[in-house]
DNA sequence: CGTGAAATCACTTAACT
DNA sequence: AGTTAAGTGATTTCACG
């Protein structure tokens, strides 16, 4: 991925709603051809998709948790990832390395629910858990710095 | 914050670069009255703004970690956040219960740059640090589900 | 891959319930 | 807060270098 590309990632990382125009100005083409990168950026899949930032205090959602799960029975199929998808509080879940084999990001209105969710967690893939709880956030979702890296597409297209 | 707002904060966060002309359609309001209501949940800061979702693969940082660190110093005046804010390669800091005083999010291009970021932790912010690498990630950046809470705004505005 | 131009559609404001 | 209407500006496609 070269320059413009990289840029047009940047921009779009900062402010997913910047019309094609800016991004035009920004990097010097024109409109039409800034288009076809950012479409071209979508379906490589660099470009995954766009989302408003919340600030899940004002819905209603103002606990935040790191839950680390560790497998009950260690010969069993690891398939906690997809027993947990349908909790709607996990925001994310990322397998590690470590003792525990996944981390969540998790999201609850309450102690009590994080209380609730955890139980849930447990039953659902057989896990124990080991939970951090999120106290404040100084910062987050902020935009990568877009280096020009080799970046090979996984997909073949071009 | 009532129903339709709810909704319009659920389509947002699903898709960051929906139209409004969308977002009418799918709340029953007219264009104009859904433009109202985003500008002032913007303004309220429920939407605190939009962001492009990055493969981290394709832009060459495919490396995440968690980063948990401890002061050195437990009487010293806890600034990490300030301290580390100009490292581009932490994507997140958390303050957290516990072991740790902070959990950070980062993103870099290799172990090597993992090992050079840690240096970087421990030197600005005078901490100890405990590594979490991520294997793989079987989903992030879900949306949440928006319910019917209390949200009062903290800043006074309606 | 790039451009410019044309058609369509979205955004934004205003005047008015 | 909502609506419709009207003007401006953005998106999208196309023909072409």
């Amino acid at each position: 991925m070269e320059e413009i590309d990289r840029r047009i990632v940047t921009l779009l990382a900062r402010d997913g709603r910047m019309s094609f125009t800016d991004l035009a100005r920004e990097t010097g083409l024109s409109v039409s051809a800034v288009h076809q990168r950012v479409r071209r950026l979508e379906k490589r899949g660099v470009l995954r998709g766009y989302a408003a930032i919340i600030d899940h205090d004002a819905i209603g959602l103002p606990l935040t948790a790191f839950v680390s799960i560790k497998p009950i029975d260690p010969a069993a199929p690891d398939d906690a990832p997809e027993r947990l998808a349908h909790l709607a509080a996990i925001e994310a879940c990322h397998s590690v390395a470590g003792e525990e084999s996944y981390i969540l990001k998790v999201r609850v209105a309450s102690p009590v629910a994080l209380e609730d969710l955890l139980q849930q967690i447990r039953a659902a893939a057989n896990v124990s858990t080991r939970t951090t709880v999120v106290l404040s956030t100084p910062y987050e979702h902020r935009a990568p710095d877009v280096a020009p890296e080799p970046a090979s597409a996984q997909d073949g297209s071009v």
